[in-house]
DNA sequence: CGAAAATCTGGAACCGATTCCACACCGGGC
DNA sequence: GCCCGGTGTGGAATCGGTTCCAGATTTTCG
């Protein structure tokens, strides 16, 4: 109900003064600010960002469009997301996207395209040609994270180089039967991730000249997930391999708690290997390759920041590829017959 | 670019004409409707939200107030009140709100009260009476989750009772030598959750005239945090408890993990049970009381809209108390010596 | 000392919709 | 034949700011 103009009346300014004193940008006398600042609290008044969208054609808002909220990593990415956006001053919107293609179309259509945000960042999402280019011809800088993007900048670990690379440490330590419990390629997720980390396991399988048997199995991406499947796994002393190279710590986590169940040590019977250093990683001990999506979170961030910042350009696109930490723990060690 | 006035000339008729006919509200005669839409669709029109704003005074956005992304709770909440707001057509920005009472105000003055949001949900969150205020003078309705606060519809369950009743199950299987690991009254964490579940414990205790000794222990609310304390105390055969009620199920999840790898037997030597039915105590078996956060928060979503449509008045303050369900699962029996 | 540059302020246009009001037209009831 | 109510449309005001421009005043400096 007050409005600039209420503010100005008050202070004995105009409006376009008024507004100055208060966005800080242009020409005010020192006493003149102080009174304009002084009226403006007096009656409560705060700028309606709709009117300031509307005419700066900016709203200081990132639509952020996500898979889940309820997943380790997803979470994670987007605590770092926030707390960044919020300390440059701005908005996070928030759109859960489904695999329903439908509602998808509905987000980009009806909700990201209306001039609500200045930029989107796509988390752990392939984005569509069209949609980018939908995005980019409103001039909407996007940036990507969690798997490379034709047409848009993005950040990602390398998934394949990661799986290879926790597959190299097993065999390092003497393991030649070693098995894969990954992402189901079907399951809901882009970037073919899954597909990704599998074929980084089997590339460090050949170069080790290890042939391959029944290497893989695929489970639902969390700790139940690793745990049923596990179960079976192990619970068969033919079928159970020397160590496994989970596709993310949740599957790992889950396989050692179904490892100990099945009274086999961790690592002298089984050694076990995952992705992620997520938050529970610690407490099982489970050696695993660092990925920090809180940090990742912050630096997409930065770079929607950057774009936003030489508006106008369309900036280049990046690809950044995050490096791994691997992380030694206690999970993982020599097989047991080994020579 | 393309404006309702692009339309408009495209379509041979007047802006106003343009905006009744693509909106729906109005007389418009039909062929005059299709032409508009035609144009619209030919041009890639979308309005702008911010111009609609602007005059409506309806942002179509609902602001969520949130401490933490990334625990199960909250996350659980959170998907809840994404999927009913997108249902609904509204956008959902979001704010993680910390400790710090200076980010907290920055929150509070700088965003929430620009007219960006229509209403707001605060989760675990207790607002103070000047927010409540300040809120409700701008004319937002404002629904709380996670406990309950004066002067604004709130819905959560009941924490006394709860914790009572989870420990009443413990004292009728026969335990007398029960101890609550619950939160820290010190930990970041709005309603007292921590200290009405210890109330809710210490009830149980006396109505069944248990005396009381050392009988808590203060944990982080999580499983890591369960684990840790729950190594150091179990591994005391003279201070372990038969039974241990967990201030909720990451705690108890805790538990269950540090008593299997100091080999004791759950349920047999210890009973485990917890407040939440986590995603994970099915898989530990945990016996526990079940609250569906993510269907809390699409409640929480249903009263805003329903304070919203009835927008003028402000609609009865309602404190729904959310039922909770007992889940009988493995991890709680009689103790050891029981008679 | 005078011209140029910097500082300060107000008026008015503008962003892009919604909506009120006036007007025109048509059919029906008396 | 007249009046009334329901349709259909356009003009103009409005929401609440930002910003361009012009004019006034002061400062700087050759």
């Amino acid at each position: 109900m007050s409005a600039l103009a209420d503010v100005a009346r008050m202070a004995g300014v105009s409006k376009s003064t008024a507004s100055r004193a208060l966005s800080g940008a242009g020409y005010v006398a020192l006493p003149t600010r102080e009174r304009v600042e002084r009226a403006a609290a007096a009656i409560g008044y705060v700028v309606s960002s709709n009117a300031a969208s509307l005419v700066t054609g900016q709203t200081r808002n990132v639509g952020v469009v996500i898979p889940f909220i309820n997943r380790w990593f997803f979470a994670e990415v987007l605590e770092g997301i926030e707390s960044t956006l919020i300390h440059a001053g701005y908005d996070l919107t928030l759109y859960r996207l489904s695999s329903d293609p439908e509602q998808r179309r509905r987000v980009f259509d009806y909700f990201l395209v209306r001039k609500r945000v200045d930029a989107v960042i796509a988390i752990g999402i392939e984005l569509a040609p069209s949609e980018i280019g939908l995005l980019r011809s409103l001039g909407k800088p996007i940036v990507g994270l969690g798997g490379p993007i034709d047409g848009m900048s993005t950040l990602s670990i390398d998934d394949v180089e990661a799986a290879r690379l926790a597959t190299e440490h097993l065999i390092s330590l003497g393991h030649r039967r070693i098995m894969h419990l990954g992402g189901d390629q079907f399951e809901q997720m882009d970037f073919r991730v899954h597909a990704q980390r599998l074929t980084g396991f089997r590339l460090a399988l050949d170069e080790a000249g290890i042939e391959r048997g029944d290497d893989f199995r695929a489970v639902p991406f969390s700790i139940a997930g690793g745990y049923e499947v596990a179960r079976q796994l192990l619970s068969d002393p033919r079928l159970r391999p020397t160590a496994i190279m989970a596709g993310c710590d949740e599957i790992a986590i889950g396989v050692i708690v179904a490892a100990r169940e099945l009274g086999l040590d961790v690592p002298r019977q089984l050694s076990v290997i995952g992705i992620d250093d997520h938050d529970l990683a610690e407490m099982f001990g489970l050696t695993t390759l660092r990925q920090e999506p809180c940090r990742q979170g912050a630096r997409a961030v930065e770079l929607v920041m950057r774009e936003l910042s030489t508006s106008g350009e369309p900036a280049a696109i990046e690809r950044v590829v995050v490096p791994l930490v691997f992380v030694a723990r206690r999970s993982t060690t020599a097989p047991p017959h080994a020579g």
